[in-house]
DNA sequence: TATTGTTATACTCTATAACTATA
DNA sequence: TATAGTTATAGAGTATAACAATA
């Protein structure tokens, strides 16, 4: 349990938020632009789209929305706007099943050759072909390593662990 | 303009927001546990840390808050609690100088040990030394190529572009 | 008892537009 | 005219807790 700041994992770190944090502003504008959406709804369709079948609402939360309810409000809106359906589930009667609507399916292909655009101009522009595939070769495993955490993101912690919490600013 | 989908990169993007999406999260709450602060307002007081003297609000905001109300906002938040003060700068009186005080500096103290480990143990485990350098060199690339990018954070767009914009979904 | 999902509610945060003041 | 910052306000989004229903 080392806590001494090393530097050079400092200096990626907040690189590597900063960039994402500015591309994901981009983007989410390109989304609300190019097809009414957020972020969020986007990786939920995302999701759906490259499932290519029904998820339950948990699956589809994963990673994605860390609270139930987030989940439920956002599922709420793309189901209103006719993005997706909702039917139970007959194999465990708890569970609901989420499908991408044609409509779904549509808005996101139209709405992805834009995102990909504003990616490759404010990410892929300044890295070099072995750049690309050495950074997907690290976040995939990241990516698989953040996953595999202990934490289930929709499964929220019980504990209020012992030091309590500072008090908040705002 | 190649609209076509570099799978490749596709795979790459996607993980990069996932994994970053997921470590935002569980720094949000460890920050707020151990400080009471959110991302956004560590990401000011770190930056003011790093100045080591007074910014401008602009100067500030880059990057981190993408419109002036919000920034005024988390400045008017973080000033009530005591972390940063706004006085003005004589040589142009339009501006307004943000420190950090010493109790701001404080904080970001306390709170960095726990943040760097949530980001070792989510981020870092599952790299190599030579995976975290590279990073660091591509993510420093691409943090240099956003910041260079056009379109000034604080600085609203004024035109509404030619195409109109989709139905929002909520 | 644990898990899936929904609802109600309170709160945080962001963005738009209108405004002030200085360059 | 353009820039720096503030204010008011409205809207989106999130989290907590209480709830119902199934495993």
């Amino acid at each position: 349990m080392t806590d001494a700041l090393d530097p050079r994992e400092l200096t990626t770190y907040f690189a590597l938020m900063e960039s994402v944090g500015v591309l994901e502003h981009h983007v989410e504008q390109q989304l609300r632009a190019e097809g009414g959406i957020s972020y969020v709804q986007f990786q939920l369709l995302a999701r759906l789209a490259d499932a290519a079948g029904p998820l339950t609402m948990t699956q589809l939360a994963d990673g994605v929305v860390y609270s139930r309810s987030g989940l439920t409000y956002q599922a709420g809106l793309l189901e209103k706007a006719g993005l997706i359906t909702r039917s139970p589930f007959a194999e465990d009667e708890r569970t609901t099943l989420v499908t991408l609507t044609g409509k779904g399916a549509e808005l996101v292909g139209r709405v992805l050759p834009g995102h990909i655009q504003v990616t490759r101009r404010l990410l892929f522009d300044p890295l070099s072909d072995d750049d690309i595939e050495r950074l997907g070769d690290i976040m995939t495993r990241v990516r698989d390593h953040v996953r595999a955490q202990p934490p289930r993101s929709a499964a929220p912690r019980k504990r209020r662990g012992g030091s309590g919490s500072a008090a908040p600013v705002g």
